[in-house]
DNA sequence: CTGTTAGCGCATTCAC
DNA sequence: GTGAATGCGCTAACAG
């Protein structure tokens, strides 16, 4: 509302130059203990707080990090910006979140506007980017992608987990449990449902099974319609979904068709979001180590901020969460 | 990366004072048409943007709004963000998202830490606040909570959906369908959660029915255990639910046990949220305008900048939405 | 040691 | 069209 007090302010009340104030408010030595009480007090009572902005200008580091989300709509998502969240603030890093980074459009705009509060680095949690894109908001300040691209990103260093090892494992645990007739639903062309795809195939050939990929459109806002219900009516033992949301889907047109599971149609997904124990029965699902990947994300930007020019591309082991759908 | 190009810089490429450059790119007459193009030129050569910083740190306005979600997990929340950013944008204003307001601790720091970058305004998303949090926000810059508070907060303008009027939809919808067993479950002792429950007592004794209200508690990230059960076990004909989260778990419960929806129970929910959508079967729910809410929650804020200084409470009105549940 | 002065960082704005 | 002042906090160099 009211103009905040500066660290003028201070200094006038303290009786001392705003230099002291900084030093004394920044804790840095050369202050003397009674001086420091007396800019310390004078500040508690005007309720100053520097001003972030000028501080960021000043020095190098913004200590503000920026992470773009694809969606707020997909908790797996969510999930990972809170995981990111929590490392960076562990290392003093103020996290600035933007999303809707769906269209190349709106995420190459939300990437400039974080680059133009001069964020100190970026992470991009999207199933999906432009490497274009990602390549132009580095020259700015380093970026990791936590999720997949087609191929590595020269100079962007990435985070995920391994998808082709994520989908062996749900079809190991189904064929184990004695199916054969295992189908792979999947809406998507983008790298993480391709390689889950591609892992989801090479475990049935392991196995001596004939894939069988189904590809359903999502309409927007929408389950999968007629697609899906067509794709069920094959009379598949087991389903692995290319995620949780699409197992959700699953589950609800299993559900509209009468047929039980995991008696009649086991289901496994992916991601073992929030969405996983929503469901009914509760989905058994692929579980990417989101806590350490956000962790590592940070990381792999304190380490660029220290100098490092290689990338690096780190990728992070699956494990199977087994519940009631499968 | 390395470090960005600044005014001076193209200022010089162009062979112009720096002054001019920021007439020029920002579409000030006054500045000759073939300079103007020069400075454009040179301007993009060198890929120079503007310093958000700088230029907030010079004006007063920093074209920053900042928002306070709850969490990211509720998709009613979620989705009054995007409404908010929307209507953001059409005003040139840049959204600066913070989430995890839960708790108050973590919701003080936040809003601290968007006032340290001068946001311009503040738009708190959440079923509750701290009133003096907020009104210490306030200080700052002008805040509007979308969302209930017990009441109002002075200094704070508010934008908010009428509960009670939507829990009078619902019973009403029910009534007419035959209902006279209906019941309320709610887990929350919070604000809009309470006029929801006084809308269902009042709209219940105004049909001349018996207003049956279960509080069930939700442990977190479950859904609500034995006392939904025991509640489905009166054997009411049908519920109306605090929240579409809380319907969802109604409704996988009565799946659980066996019992039909609608036939053997007609399920009622609140927000409309996305979750609606996915719940089998389609949940029928109260609809919060949110798309209004949240450019209604920034025009309020444009009325604190032009100077109202009187608070403003909006209540809009939500509408049922009937789908296969009741 | 304790504290001050001067100038920086970047874009905007006003008097000339 | 330009130079100088401004906004706010940090920091190098300097004085007591």
């Amino acid at each position: 509302m009211k103009s905040r007090p500066t660290i003028v302010d201070v200094a006038a009340r303290a009786g001392v130059s705003k230099s002291l104030v900084s030093l004394a408010l920044r804790g840095d030595d050369g202050v003397s203990p009674a001086t420091r009480e007396r800019i310390v007090a004078a500040a508690g009572e005007l309720g100053y707080r520097s001003n972030a902005l000028a501080r960021a200008l000043r020095q190098t580091r913004s200590m503000l990090l920026g992470v773009v989300v694809a969606s707020l709509d997909n908790p797996y998502h969510t999930e990972v910006v809170e995981s990111v969240e929590r490392a960076a603030e562990q290392h003093g890093l103020s996290v600035l979140l933007a999303h809707g980074a769906r269209k190349a459009g709106r995420m190459a705009e939300r990437l400039d506007a974080l680059g133009d509060l001069n964020v100190d680095g970026l992470v991009v949690v999207s199933s999906w980017a432009d490497p274009a894109l990602l390549q132009a908001a580095a020259r700015r300040a380093p970026v990791v992608m936590v999720g997949r691209s087609l191929e590595p990103v020269a100079g962007i260093d990435s985070v995920n987990n391994d998808d082709e090892r994520g989908a062996a494992l749900a079809v190991g645990h189904l064929v184990a449990a004695g199916h054969e007739r295992i189908a792979h639903l999947t809406a998507s062309r983008r790298p993480a449902g391709l390689a889950r795809r591609a892992g989801y195939e090479a475990a049935m050939a392991a196995h001596g099974l004939a894939a069988q990929v189904r590809v359903i459109e999502r309409e927007r806002d929408e389950t999968a319609g007629p697609g899906l219900d067509a794709a069920l009516a094959e009379g598949f033992s087991a389903v692995f979904a290319r995620n949780d949301v699409e197992a959700f889907d699953v589950l609800d047109h299993a559900w509209d068709q009468g047929i039980d599971v995991p008696a009649g149609l086991a289901v496994v997904g992916y991601d073992d979001s929030a969405l996983a124990l929503r469901a009914r029965p509760r989905l058994t699902s692929v579980h990417q180590p989101r806590a350490e990947m956000g962790a590592l994300a940070v990381e792999l930007l304190r380490e660029r901020w220290s100098g490092r020019a290689a990338d690096r591309h780190e990728v992070l082991t699956p494990r199977l969460v087994v519940r009631a759908s499968a």
